[in-house]
DNA sequence: CTGAAAGCGCTTACAG
DNA sequence: CTGAAAGCGCTTACAG
């Protein structure tokens, strides 16, 4: 069934028929309510791809998750593919998911050069972004989620810096001293603000940190282990994981040790999911919603690809969750 | 730049561009030469929507994740999307995400009204799958990760029933007796499964199950509480946990009561993954190779593609883990 | 308000 | 081995 099917069968142009569908250009009632009701009888849709080549629309978004392998643990991705689709949904718009690493990003090239997005919504931002590099040069609309310092890049990000202020200048104020931190990859950017939020914390309170308690690079269960022993022998108050997978990590290493939480020892995790919230004792942490952080980098995306001015840089909201993990006795 | 251009740059039709580039139809060696140096020297790449009107294989794929909550806990729907596109690349396809639930499908609907796919692939299935009904009535090939018993439905799954009947029997052998299982929902197949598995086991070991230990329908924390501390009266040797995020529920509770693993009750589960890699206590379970999983649905899906003859039904294999949480004193 | 026609960028019988 | 032409299913100035 195409459009001049219906038009033949209606005795009217094809033109008349696109009409009516589109809803653009001047039109009778009469005419527009027959067509309508025909196509609504037939069940008739019009073909995406046709209208992409007439109007160069695709009617399609591109979400690009990391093909790192940490990411397997984490429900952050999940949960903001889900925002997305959910938003794109709305707009008649469809989302492929396309994997790139650090150093690959070829599957994002495909779909750029194959001309099959309207634009793209990078899940993770690098230090030196080869997505981003690239994107800006075809000047194809993207946003990222996460923060980047390129110039000119549209971001949605969690208040990661802000709430890992928040966090760290109350843990301080609750009269802890000793704060470990334990952070992954330094060249993903949020890591990097993470850890910024934790200086700024520090000196919103007016102290310094101490230097040898901050551990990034972290990864690897093993890693982690050795980290935590040594966090241990310097009797430090409390250890901060930088998202929840290494939190996860430390919890379990400090079950094996018989370790007391919070009794023993504090903890508290600079990102929360589903993992940390079920855990015993529930976990001190930054909470974050995700999934309206993906409907928000949609949002954002469509006001790009429609023209429209958009925020350059949209913080998310956080809550902090003081809970069992880092109370006092 | 289009074909045109390039033929006019040339001096040869277009015919002749589009044949060098595809490679279909006679050419001669050295005007096809030319023709990709040319390609080659602007990087140029072919619009993907024009070849689909033309052809009417668009080249994408779609793959459907189901849209509740309970896999927002569950890496395993992101491993499989990995398997997924990185297989999809492979042949030049790209992969759009699409969230379904068991009432809802209009997500699918959409990409398959539109012609935005040449085949999907269904992430989980229902007992009474809507998603399954309609594409095929639609005649769309798809294929599924998980089993059904609709006639003619191509399927690749996880041998769940093999792998749960080896680890009870296992269990059985062991000497240990009362073996409680608590699963999920049983609308989806995969839990039909495993509890099938879970009975074969017994009847292998010449043994009879005792009904009021199978606890399905179990979700939320609250009702996994009430569960296991039921199975705690009723002094079971080993709870069974249908799923990674149910035991993880499971071993969550018994920490809190302060119950000993191993010593005091065997903790076992039917589905692995980084949750229940990094437990303390190690944790007996049937582990997969989800990618390879997704890796497989994927080709299986381009068979039908292409009209290949392929397998009704793929069972990917199983490894048996017997882990700490089951080890007799 | 409606239509004929050109065009979007490819592919593919058909003819030579 | 190569090309002219029709066609894939829409949209959109342009004319009426």
């Amino acid at each position: 069934m195409t459009i001049d099917d219906i038009a033949r069968e209606l005795n009217i142009s094809k033109t008349t028929v696109s009409r009516a569908i589109s809803g653009k250009g001047r039109i009778s009632e009469s005419t527009r309510g027959r067509v309508m009701a025909y196509i609504n009888e037939i069940n008739y849709r019009p073909s995406a791809i046709a209208q992409s080549l007439a109007t160069s629309k695709t009617m399609n978004i591109g979400f690009v998750m990391p093909d790192e392998s940490d990411v397997m643990d984490m429900p952050f991705f999940q949960t903001c593919i889900w925002g997305v689709t959910t938003m794109a949904a709305r707009m008649d718009y469809d989302v492929f998911v396309s994997m790139v690493s650090a150093s690959d990003i070829s599957g994002l090239v495909r779909l750029v050069e194959n001309h099959k997005v309207d634009g793209l919504i990078l899940g993770r931002t690098y230090t030196h972004d080869k997505a981003i590099a690239y994107l800006t040069e075809k000047k194809v609309p993207f946003v990222t989620v996460g923060s980047t310092d390129v110039p000119g890049v549209v971001q949605v990000d969690n208040d990661d810096r802000g709430g890992c202020t928040d966090l760290t200048s109350l843990l301080l104020l609750k009269g802890l001293r000793k704060l470990a931190l334990v952070g992954g990859d330094s060249t993903y950017v949020v890591n990097n603000n993470r850890l910024m939020g934790f200086l700024d914390g520090y000196a919103r309170a007016g102290m310094t940190p101490d230097q040898d308690l901050i551990h990034m690079n972290v990864s690897g269960m093993y890693m982690i282990e050795k980290t935590v022993k040594e966090l241990l022998e310097q009797r430090v108050d409390c250890i901060i994981g930088m998202d929840d997978s290494i939190c996860n990590a430390i919890l379990t290493n400090l079950v094996k040790m018989h370790i007391k939480i919070p009794d023993d020892i504090k903890v508290a995790s600079f990102f929360n999911t589903s993992i940390l919230d079920h855990n015993q004792p529930s976990i001190t942490s930054l909470k974050y919603d995700v999934a309206k952080l993906g409907m928000t980098a949609c949002e954002t995306l469509f006001g790009i690809i429609d023209g429209r001015s958009v925020k350059q840089q949209t913080l998310m909201n956080y809550e902090v969750l003081m809970k069992e993990s880092t109370q006092l006795k």
